[in-house]
DNA sequence: CTTCCTGCTACATTAGGTGTAGCAGATCGT
DNA sequence: ACGATCTGCTACACCTAATGTAGCAGGAAG
């Protein structure tokens, strides 16, 4: 089943861009692979090996998928972000830099929680 | 198990922020929480509501897992978004205007491949 | 004491992902 | 021409994740 901006996304009936969207990368691997490739084109079998092994089954479908809604090529050697791919790419950049503060932020609230469990400390 | 910056995620060894963001955010209903959650704090039954009725049980774990990472809390009335979740929720915007274009040039994609099946069509 | 919210939990069913094996096609060196 | 070695897959049995419905304990209001 292709999903596509205007053909409703699982769990709505409007076919909202941002809904097909959020659908689509909600599904296991789909940003990994977009995250992957944002790094660089490669095969098939480099981009399994980059994510970490996911089946063959399941990296195939989302391939198919993605290159269905104009985010993936699969000419030259193996498979690419297109123009559309690469802006959502800078997306998952700035989501990465965001992620480091994240992290840290993450941390300290941690660390004060063991550090100083007097009050409400679990 | 609690995912967390630090800890590997699934598919890494390392603990990189962006690994474990990319991986819980590509569970299902993650990111559909956040989007909603986006749009204003709601309660439980609220949220599942907007969501398009995820069964309880995966709706919940999710929030948990969501509270656990910092991007959510559990206080006044419902749930809503920390600090740490309207920052993630910025981007999520970005990507809902970049989605707006991308359906766009998507759609007229496919008309011209429709309407002009002339070298290769299909 | 009832009613109606709240946030859940239980449980059987089904959809989704895993892991391994292997195959057909293209390209290489001999 | 033949084997070796890539490529991008497909098949299939297995297991985990999500679904859908039911229902329960706790708190607030009448």
């Amino acid at each position: 089943m292709p999903k596509r901006p205007g053909q409703p996304a699982r769990g709505t009936r409007t076919g909202r861009p941002i809904m097909v969207l959020l659908d689509v990368l909600g599904q296991r691997w789909t940003l990994r692979i977009l995250w992957e490739l944002q790094q660089g084109r490669c095969t098939f079998r480099e981009l399994r090996s980059r994510c970490g092994g996911p089946s063959p089954t399941i990296l195939n479908r989302r391939l198919k998928e993605l290159r269905e809604l104009g985010l993936l090529d699969h000419d030259a050697p193996g498979y690419g972000l297109t123009e559309a791919g690469r802006e959502l790419g800078e997306h998952l950049l700035a989501l990465s830099a965001w992620s480091e503060r994240w992290a840290r932020t993450l941390a300290g609230r941690n660390a004060r929680a063991v550090r100083a469990p007097v009050s409400g400390g679990r």
